[in-house]
RNA sequence: GGGAGUUUAGCUCAGCUGGUUCAGAGCAUCUGCCUUACAAGCAGAGGGUCGGCGGUUCGAUCCCGUCAACUCCCACCA
């Protein structure tokens, strides 16, 4: 079959992607030999894939293609998550947009509406996997609202409750008024913002009003009384829930407080002036409001002083009744009504710019605020304690180590109690029960729950307890993915879970080490008392060509099956692998699938040279044994540097150093100096000797590049009907002679000096050449004398022992060539290169002779380096003489 | 406020624990080529005092200190 110009990926990619499916090459089961594990993260099922799981699926492919290639039972297990508050916030919107209200239809109507949508977008999630070519066993697809994995999370949810590492109660959380739930804290991103200062006035209860002090007044410490306080708050439409003012108790200009009230502006309530070493003097006015409804830390106050507690919002972020004022108004627009209000009652003193952090919530950015709430909560420390030892032993490995291991310590060191219940419908629903009188119980089922609660209270019939409303973190159910997907909560000691537990890798973006790596450890030490992973292979975060995140709003992430469709899998594969050393964040650019479609091309042609040596013969001796030879121990040598690399997981320098092996050992050299002449025919055992590089090449690419790869290894050859090469196992790496190498070096610097001069003289590579070399030896030159001849084009080639006056030429280590022409010379810009060499050449030997006559270096550097220096002093003094040998030829 | 990382050619980055096979790659640039696998290509070339300053060492891009710039993570000063 004819060729086409260049490679065509898209039809080819659908047929590989069938084939490899229908003989099931990528479907796992347990075997006698070794497992090689790998879970995906689940990519959540609100979208599409972007490009950061475009990395990261790559990364994971790779991994699992080069196991299953040298002898693993490779199982990759694709899925998704429910992202319980990412998707809820989009169906919510979806039907908003229908005109359908989430509350009406009820929560059974609604978690149909939910699962569409996740039917759909899983699918488009599931497609984009399998254009990428990622070998996961399809037989394995797991959702973490699967039936099963459901139970599973209500197992475990159970488990932890009579363990007493689950607990319920009132806490300060942080609060999503746009979705109406509680977040953990871990949800919560901090963002540097403008903002301002208000400098509020709170006058003292029974200060006689007469007694107007400047504005200054309060910054004066000789001032002993005042009939008001300035305070300082970002947050004016949190006064209103204000139950005290503080002071540092050894404020001086606050003394006179003692014993005193203030009156809250805005509500006019009467609340008392506490004293406490966290106020810091220096801030501000040294003066706090005490909101403890409202803020963290005047909640922690307001416990220690035994303050009352008024709630001044709804769920929704709008103001409750118990503000009094602005009853109803969305709390940023009751605080432009209060600044109004408190400037028309002369209380507003002055604003001051002020940067401040602020929270939002990760999935819907609206800002967080602090509440307090009965919640569900995970006690961590005991948890944490097993999963940081796991890492600290080196049982599980982070990679790169230095720059996430301290990270990753300091979390597990101080973490804080995790806030698990979410108020939303999409998730697993909280396994608690609820008798009339607020008694509960926690059970897997009513019935359970039901026997519990009845022993306190025998009355009790069961339809009077009610479930829990609300449903658990997504992160709650994702902690037991690589137990789960194989049943290992549900069905302990199944095979699966027995043969596949612990995983082998787990690939994952750094964003998410507490959020989900730690805690699948964590789980994974509790359920299985065995890591969940033996590697942690952190990837960076995709950017932009300018540096900037990938996101919607920038329209700069580009669409995957887009991508695809313009370069081809493979090209996109290697655009994104190219240049993502692990842990780094890397710049995104088309460009580099460029790069990468170019390299497709680059195998299709050679692939056309090699397929058009129809012609071959079969010849006793070999003209070409040095290039195979070469290329041979090339092959091999690079062969045991991609090893290991791959156990370092240094995968984009595992991919350079393949591209560079084809594209220039291979293609550049080796083909060259092979290739027959124009209309020649090759020889057979060349042909063949061929072929098999050509194989073992696109087994070492395979993983990178699954398809042209294995387009090409079935366009080499006939093939049976299951040699294919993404099962061929790979064989044992042959040996590597360094003497070969050594002289095919020599030869690539002889042929490129002699083109170089060539171009320096204006002498076309279509004219031919008379050689003669001057060289000690000569046996190494006749071995590639052949080639030599060809790659330079030389009628002849014959070895001298003196200079060839009136010709080119130039030095290669210590040997001298003369290249001879009929040409017309201007050895003007030869000089100026021979004189150039010849200045750095005795610069160089300058600096190794000062080295050798350094007594201190010959005494203390180690014996090898002082050779290499002798060495090198001869080799520079070598050189130096032909140098200057030529020069004189000219 | 605490911690981590980065700073190498015009751009994006390698450089595996100190010695000219460590100053590299890709892209970009320049020169010459439509040579019968490949112009999405071939052949060649130019380009960096390895952020600044000190120190350790016979010797530092590589180790230590310090300064500067940038990035990220964590943290309850209104």
């Amino acid at each position: 079959m004819e060729l086409s110009k260049n490679f065509e990926p898209g039809a080819i990619e659908e047929k590989w992607t069938a084939h490899w499916k229908s003989k099931r090459y990528f479907n796992s089961t347990p075997d006698d030999g070794k497992a090689f594990t790998v879970v995906i993260p689940p990519p959540n099922v609100t979208g599409v894939l972007h490009m950061g799981h475009t990395l990261n699926e790559t990364v994971q492919d790779i991994l699992v293609r080069k196991a299953r290639m040298s002898g693993f039972n490779a199982c990759w297990v694709p899925g998704s998550d429910h992202a319980s508050i990412a998707t809820e916030a989009k169906v919510v919107q979806m039907l908003k947009e229908k005109g359908i209200d989430k509350n009406k239809i009820g929560r059974e109507e609604f978690l149909k509406y939910a699962f569409e949508w996740k039917e759909k977008y899983g699918g488009i999630i599931y497609n984009q996997i399998e254009r990428l070519g990622c070998s996961v066993d399809w037989d394995r697809v797991s959702f973490t609202m699967d039936d099963h994995y459901y139970k599973a999370v209500i197992k475990v949810f159970v488990d932890l409750y009579n363990k007493g590492l689950i607990y319920r109660g009132a806490r300060m959380i942080n609060w999503d008024p746009a979705a109406k739930t509680a977040l953990s804290d871990e949800e919560v991103e901090y963002k540097e913002l403008q903002g301002k200062l208000y400098y509020v006035k709170y006058l003292v209860e029974d200060s006689e009003s007469g007694v107007q002090s400047s504005e200054s007044g309060t910054h004066n410490s000789e001032l002993k009384t005042q009939n008001y306080v300035t305070i300082a708050t970002q947050r004016p439409e949190t006064i209103m829930g204000d139950t005290a003012l503080a002071v540092n108790p050894a404020d001086e200009r606050y003394a006179f407080l003692k014993g005193k009230k203030v009156i809250v502006p805005l509500v006019n309530r009467v609340v008392p002036v506490i004293f406490d070493e966290y106020v810091d003097k220096e801030f501000g006015t040294g003066a706090l409001k005490i909101t403890p409804a409202h803020d963290i830390n005047d909640y922690n106050l307001g416990l220690k002083h035994n303050l009352e507690t008024i709630d001044t919002l709804n769920a929704d972020g709008t103001m409750s009744e118990a503000a009094q004022v602005f009853v109803g108004l969305d709390r940023f627009e009751a605080r432009k009504k209060a600044i109004e209000k408190l400037k028309a009652d002369g209380q507003l003193i002055k604003e001051e710019d002020y940067t401040t952090r602020l929270g939002f919530s990760q999935r819907t950015n609206a800002v967080v605020e602090p509440r307090i709430s009965t919640q569900w909560f995970v006690k961590m420390k005991p948890l944490a304690e097993k999963a940081l030892h796991a890492v600290l032993s080196g049982d599980v490995k982070i990679h790169p180590e230095e720059r996430f291991l301290a990270t990753y310590k300091y979390w597990l060191e101080n973490v804080k109690d995790w806030c698990i219940s979410r108020q939303l419908w999409w998730g697993q629903r909280i396994p608690a029960w609820y008798a009339p009188d607020g008694t509960f119980a926690v059970a897997d089922t009513q019935k359970d729950a039901f026997d519990q609660l009845k022993i306190k209270n025998e009355k009790l019939k069961i339809e009077e307890i009610t479930q829990d409303e609300d449903v658990l973190d997504t992160w709650f159910s994702s902690w037991l993915w690589p137990i789960e997907v194989f049943n290992g909560i549900t069905q302990p000691n199944n095979k699966d879970i027995n043969y596949y537990y612990p995983t082998s890798v787990l690939v994952t973006g750094q964003d998410i080490i507490f959020f989900w790596v730690a805690r699948m450890i964590m789980a994974g030490m509790e359920y299985m008392n065995k890591k969940p992973f033996s590697d942690v292979y952190f990837t960076g975060m995709v950017r932009d060509k300018q540096g900037r995140k990938m996101s919607k709003s920038l329209g700069n992430s580009p669409d995957l099956l887009d991508l695809i469709d313009r370069f081809g899998a493979d090209a996109v594969r290697f655009g994104i692998m190219i240049s993502s050393p692990a842990g780094n964040d890397l710049l995104f650019d088309d460009s580099s699938c460029d790069q990468g479609r170019n390299f497709n091309n680059k195998l299709w042609n050679a692939l056309k040279l090699v397929r058009s040596w129809e012609s071959r013969v079969q010849s006793s001796e070999s003209k070409e044994d040095f290039a195979i030879k070469w290329f041979e121990s090339r092959l091999n040598e690079v062969r045991s540097e991609i090893e290991t690399l791959y156990k370092d997981f240094r995968l984009s320098e595992a991919l350079k150093t393949i591209y560079s092996l084809i594209w220039d050992d291979f293609c550049s050299w080796y083909l060259e100096w092979v290739k027959p002449g124009f209309e020649q025919p090759i020889e057979k055992e060349v042909y063949e000797k061929t072929v098999y590089f050509f194989e073992e090449l696109m087994q070492l690419l395979h993983p990178f590049m699954p398809f042209v790869t294995e387009e090409i290894y079935h366009e080499l050859k006939e093939r049976k009907e299951v040699d294919d090469l993404t099962i061929k196992q790979e064989s044992k790496i042959g040996s590597q002679k360094s003497g070969i190498l050594k002289q095919a070096n020599l030869l690539k610097q002889v042929i490129t000096a002699l083109r170089d001069i060539r171009v320096k003289n204006q002498l076309k590579q279509k004219e031919e050449i008379k050689l003669h070399i001057q060289t000690a030896e000569q046996s190494t030159y006749n071995s590639f004398k052949t080639i030599l001849g060809k790659q330079v084009n030389a009628s002849q080639i014959n070895f001298v022992n003196e200079a060839v006056n009136g010709s080119i030429n130039t030095v290669v280590q210590k040997d001298k060539f003369f290249i001879e022409t009929e040409n017309e010379l201007d050895t003007t810009a030869q000089k100026e290169q021979l004189i150039k060499d010849l200045e750095y050449q005795k610069g160089f030997l300058l600096s190794v002779e000062k080295k050798l006559s350094n007594e201190r270096f010959v005494q203390n550097a180690k014996p090898e380096v002082v050779e290499v220096e002798k060495k090198k002093k001869a080799d520079a003094e070598a050189k130096i003489k032909a140098i200057e040998e030529s020069l004189q030829s000219l």
